[in-house]
DNA sequence: TAGGCCATCTGGTCCT
DNA sequence: AGGACCAGATGGCCTA
């Protein structure tokens, strides 16, 4: 796994709802316009508007008397600004994730499916933990040691819920610290 | 330069 | 009907 210790990505700013689509000029900033970007670059919304021609994929046409209706166009550009948002939150949602799973390396931000794959095997080392020190109690002692622990086994057999497939619990300690050095180690 | 990761747009489908 | 969700497509940024 290569680094990924990049800075975090330039922010695109809300797409101007009022703009006509399509029309070339909104593909690249306006000088005095919004934040600067490097020179020869174009906004992720302005990007992607202007690789509708070239995308092997059906986009839509043209704006304009011959083009979709405004009122249509204004609904797309609502679903887009709609699933930005949507985006943002999953997103947030991730740095919220990251932030609650100790890795070693602070400086070097997770990626997505380090991020989730760190966080299901740290659940599992977390739960067998819990149940290490769950069954070890006195006999008669109400609490949810034993049938947790029964339920986790049953989980293990059908390979249920938890998707578990070692054999024993301390297997995915074991897992979460191999993989937590393999990402320190930038591999 | 290749490959990984990501943001965005888009149209289809599901859900309320 | 409209919004949420999803997956495909695209292209930029970054690192090895």
């Amino acid at each position: 796994m290569k680094t990924k210790n990049r800075p975090s990505r330039r922010r695109v700013p809300p797409q101007n709802t009022e703009a006509t689509p399509g029309e070339p000029t909104s593909d690249r900033p306006q000088p005095g316009s919004g934040p600067q970007l490097a020179k020869g670059l174009r906004s992720r919304t302005a990007r992607a508007q202007g690789a509708r021609v070239e995308s092997g994929r059906k986009r839509l046409g043209p704006a304009g008397p011959s083009g979709r209706r405004e009122s249509s166009i204004q609904r797309r550009l609502e679903s887009n600004e709609r699933e930005r948002q949507r985006m943002h939150t999953l997103n947030n949602a991730f740095q919220a994730l990251r932030e609650v799973i100790p890795h070693v390396r602070a400086d070097k931000k997770l990626s997505k499916i380090e991020t989730l794959t760190l966080a299901k095997n740290y659940i599992k080392s977390l739960t067998a933990t819990i149940l290490t020190m769950s069954s070890g109690r006195l006999p008669g002692l109400d609490g949810p040691g034993p049938k947790l622990y029964q339920h986790y086994q049953q989980q293990q057999s059908t390979g249920g819920a938890l998707g578990v497939t070692e054999a024993q619990p301390e297997g995915h300690l074991q897992k979460y610290s191999t993989q937590i050095h393999s990402f320190r180690e930038g591999s």
